[in-house]
DNA sequence: TATAATATAGTCAAGATTAGTCAAAGTCAA
DNA sequence: TTGACTTTGACTAATCTTGACTATATTATA
């Protein structure tokens, strides 16, 4: 696994320790005082190598004490099934077909029906009430995967 | 988990009474010089720690004999926690504070680790990404009560 | 009793310490 | 040569720490 660049590096480094922690706490300005780099290439990696997609979760804190914490998800066993899911889902959505969604959601016991209300009362036409059509669609669209992307992992 | 400020440590330290206690009375002059620190970093803990958000409640009283009592709020039942976090949030919320009721609501037993991630998920800064910070603060209070709303229903 | 002295806690803003954002510049492979 | 990816740094934002000043309660004294 040749990497040649220090983001490739920093990232190597990364996961080995969390192969062996599953959770890790670092200091941006240590890291890269480490590999001799700028502090913002510590958020370009992780914003490039550590996404929820990748599995993994990250938290952060500002200001004195401040740290960034980064946390290996295991994803459920109906991972593919959500998948393709999320994949069905466009850039837009009605809240007609977001429902659909959550009921398939709901058949295939990936929800319970109280995970269920709670995903229509947050894309319901009522809750979400933009000014056009077209932004509602979308907005929706955003949140609905959101919702669903944190359906793939189970938190430790 | 390290905790690298005071803030944290001396929050720790009170957390850990009042897991005992779920009350507390202390000096803020004591805790200042226990922990090596200015009195009024004690102010600045509990203004940002032991909020009636976080479910507790401080009473106080200066001069001679002066205290700071800090009591660790009973819920009669989760009705009414419930409800009164829809009264709290205000038209707008920050992530922080969002994450703060979602560790609450957890706590309390009311959601489960999935839902409380699917919360997350939907009022995390990643996810909704507004233009002006107002705007995100403003859709994320309406998200959460929406949320907090559908949780008050019992079916199932 | 009225007033002064003392003993607490509260407020607020400046400064310190982190991390985040963004866009320009650089690099490299197709 | 172009386009995606990486590197850099100036600027921004969040959080914590500190201390001067304020407010309030109790106790001592005139």
């Amino acid at each position: 696994m040749p990497s040649r660049n220090i983001s490739d590096i920093i990232e190597q480094y990364l996961k080995r320790i969390l192969s062996k922690n599953n959770q890790i706490e670092i200091r941006r300005s240590e890291i890269a005082t480490l590999f001799n780099c700028v502090p913002s290439q510590i958020n370009y990696v992780i914003n490039t190598r550590f996404t929820i997609q990748q599995g993994y979760r990250v938290e952060s804190k500002r200001g004195g004490g401040g740290y960034i914490r980064i946390m290996k998800i295991a994803f459920v066993d109906q991972q593919n099934l959500i998948d393709s899911i999320i994949n069905e889902v466009d850039t837009h959505i009605s809240e007609r077909n977001a429902l659909i969604i959550i009921h398939q959601l709901y058949d295939e016991g990936i929800i319970s029906q109280k995970i269920g209300n709670m995903m229509y009362a947050v894309l319901s036409h009522n809750t979400l009430n933009c000014k056009d059509k077209a932004a509602e669609n979308k907005l929706r669209a955003t949140l609905l995967v959101a919702m669903l992307t944190s359906l793939r992992y189970k938190r430790q």
